[in-house]
DNA sequence: TTCGTTCTACGAAATTATTCGTACTTAAAA
DNA sequence: TTTTAAGTACGAATAATTTCGTAGAACGAA
């Protein structure tokens, strides 16, 4: 099982901006998240600069600007938040997660075409398993 | 839309356990989490004393041992959860989410079932709306 | 009634996270 | 070359959270 990683609030906005944005300054970050709540920048950069000591970011100091990178996957991420609210909230059934976003979050016909298609796939494969 | 709470770490678990367990004393409580942890009892009480200022728990002290209940309801705590990772992880897409769910975290047949019925009564009631 | 156990209340220390000011560096514009 | 704008580094204040010790109340058993 993948290292359990706790990030706290601050860590998780920024991340989720790397992950969208990708590689990008702190200035980018902060015009984005930092500066709408009126922080201040140096506060972007401590956080930053925090996070990439403890490795949750990587940087190019080629040029005087840095360019900051997500060390942790999106892909990780979403495995932990999403198992962990099966575990919390769904009683470990990730049907009940599954169920629980669809009634709430009424997905388009389209998506909701998209989901039976991969069902079926599933089906098929367990078939298959072992 | 239901207002944003925020809630710390040691506020989450006592939630949880709370929702599942029902009423509890805060000995009940501290056993399941803070012991194991090698917690002192009285760093549960506070959490729970606190939790119960800010209007998270209500309590009944009619006896000695004052019995705790949760003030929020896991229904809303679970469509909070579940938006904001829909949001921040999954770009808005219910069904990203969903398809994810699935690929991790393997449903048995018997889920999968379950979920292809609730799917088909979706669908039925989408032709029913406005 | 007295003792021992279990509880709550409360204050304060310790820890963790956020916030910002200041100093110094770099590089480009004037 | 001087000035100005934009960056980084860093220390320290503040805020939020967790942690625990101590005091005193409640209550049952001896």
């Amino acid at each position: 099982m993948a290292k359990e990683i706790k990030l706290t609030e601050g860590e998780q906005e920024i991340l989720h901006v790397l992950w969208q944005s990708g590689p990008s300054s702190v200035r980018d970050i902060h015009e984005i998240i930092g500066a709408p709540k009126q922080k201040s920048y140096t506060t972007t950069l401590k956080i930053m600069q925090i996070m990439y000591e403890k490795g949750l970011l990587t940087r190019n100091e080629s040029s005087k600007t840095h360019i900051y990178k997500a060390a942790i996957s999106e892909k990780s991420s979403k495995q932990q938040a999403v198992g962990k609210i099966i575990k919390n909230l769904f009683k470990g059934s990730a049907a009940q997660l599954v169920m629980h976003a669809l009634g709430n979050h009424r997905p388009s016909k389209e998506e909701l075409d998209e989901i039976k298609t991969y069902l079926s796939q599933l089906d098929e494969s367990a078939d298959k398993k072992k």
